[in-house]
DNA sequence: TCGTTTTTGTAAATCGTTTTACTAACCAAT
DNA sequence: ATTGGTTAGTAAAACGATTTACAAAAACGA
């Protein structure tokens, strides 16, 4: 267009104070430049990492971010997909709760963009976005080995996504390469609201565990409290690792020992994959899944001194 | 309507798979029940607690929410607020950067339903819900006047922001009242960049602080390396005492006290109002400022003990 | 200057709803 | 059977952009 008309234009927008109108033009389009996310529970510290990640993409390339989260609960999960839907958005990014498989199985079926985040569901192949769990549960139990220790506590809330079920396989696997056995009254993976009761006897119990790995941030933050009010000391008395990054975890006494995911980066990745996807450039991408490597980061509250 | 022709209608809504589109519908009703919010930096703990609150109020009546960070940046700010006015929102909650009151008024004056969130604009009328921070800086320090503390340090990002400005105001408050001078060099409020070098050099110089107070949780999370590494005991050697929630501060040796904020209500707040403004049932709320009253969890970082 | 290409102006259809208007059909009660 | 009142059904305009089409005008090269 030449250079005039389009100056003749732009002085028109500003005379006429026109404001483009996104609604009119998505609808024209059929194209929102928007994405949809729901995360599982955005208490996990994880989700609000991934969140950031994602986000930066997508600011990257102009489009934008609605968040839901879908606070474990199934309907509220299929009631955010419906609402996100009607908005027509471009595509989505899911931390499943995973209880919902006719829902994602839906939205592939529809041809929906779409990412999953953290957690796998076996039975759909939607590109993934994940950490090596396994190797994450084995290299902490590992770890806790090297330091003598036999009686390992794994607590977790539910053992129903990949996530938490392969954190759990690493920790079996390690045991077992070890020639240890894996004592079943040593692990809980069950609903948060039981954690604090079902931890605290399992300390009280005879013969208590003399480790404990926290399946993520908030079973920590159940777990620490009873150490506190049965006045355990971190780590003599009980070696303590956790899964996910805890801010500020070198100003605890004894520093957490962490093991990290790049919650960040895996945000990134996903946004990466999504755009790519509803810009058409990688329809062979589906399927795959990124896994990401898990960091431990070795702090006080693991090393045995005795 | 009839109830057989109901019945009918929800029986083709199925049959023929019938989806509502909110963008043709937002289109011709000029509402898309979405409220824009925009904070001026998402890293404060606040901002996130904040957020929360405004959704689960936003959940309840079935508005849904996209939030923007401005990252301290007033040209985001503004690339933001386009971008929201593009997309229909009915309505903004923003955490002010302060540097955009053009901006401000202009949204003011084209009637968009507006809710500022923690911090003032002085300058424009619009409905605030904030915390009474002259007295929230005011009680921090006189907590440690009342521990015998006359060296006090009061460490801020940059008091451009009303929140921090009366903070400040609220420690010199307490200063005066209690006859003691402000000292100069015990005050920064300044760019986080320099924050650690600065501090340091306050903790090494002759005649130190003999307590800190930290003007947020960023300024915390920069403060607590620069005592790890000059191995500054708390309290004894430092007292410190921080505004906003501080995860886990329990689990600090020391316990860190805390001022903090009912992010989570104020969040809530600001939502109710919004929706009210956006419902009609509130134009003469405008202007009201909503203070909430901060709160100071002694812990140990601040108790005397010598 | 002619013919060709590019730029400009104008108009109409479309996206999927809501809104308004109007007619037709139905029901109950007088 | 007539009246009034409710419910059904149909149609068309509107929301504010994009898209397509076509005609008119301008610019260009030879």
């Amino acid at each position: 267009m030449g250079k005039d008309t389009k100056k003749r234009i732009e002085e028109a927008i500003i005379s006429l104070e026109y404001q483009p109108n996104a609604v009119a033009r998505g609808l024209k389009q059929k194209k929102t430049t928007t994405i949809g996310i729901i995360v599982a529970n955005i208490l996990h510290r994880f989700s609000t990492q991934v969140s950031r990640g994602i986000e930066d993409i997508c600011h990257q390339y102009e489009y934008h971010t609605i968040i839901c989260n879908a606070d474990d609960d199934p309907e509220k999960e299929k009631k955010y997909v419906d609402m996100l839907k009607a908005k027509q958005v471009d595509g989505f990014i899911i931390i499943p709760t995973g209880l919902n498989e006719g829902l994602y199985k839906d939205l592939v079926k529809e041809r929906y963009p779409l990412i999953f985040l953290d957690r796998k569901v076996e039975t759909l192949s939607v590109p993934t976005v994940t950490l090596r769990n396994v190797k994450a549960g084995y290299e902490a139990t590992l770890h806790l080995l090297d330091q003598n220790h036999e009686n390992i506590a794994f607590i977790s809330s539910p053992l129903t996504v990949s996530t938490r079920k392969e954190r759990y396989q690493g920790y079996v696997k390690a045991l077992e390469d070890k020639g240890a056995g894996i004592k079943e009254n040593y692990v809980f993976g069950g609903d948060m609201n039981h954690l604090k009761d079902k931890f605290s006897a399992m300390l009280e119990a005879k013969d208590p565990p003399t480790a404990v790995i926290c399946g993520n941030d908030r079973v920590l933050k159940s777990v620490l409290p009873v150490l506190k009010q049965q006045n355990i000391s971190m780590p003599d008395e009980l070696a303590l690792i956790t899964f996910d990054e805890v801010e500020f975890s070198e100003f605890f006494t004894p520093a957490i020992t962490t093991v990290e995911q790049p919650a960040y980066e895996m945000g990134e990745k996903a946004a990466d994959l999504l755009l790519q996807r509803i810009n058409g450039k990688a329809e062979q991408a589906v399927g795959e899944t990124q896994e990401f490597e898990p960091k431990l980061k070795i702090r006080e509250s693991s090393l045995y001194k005795r």
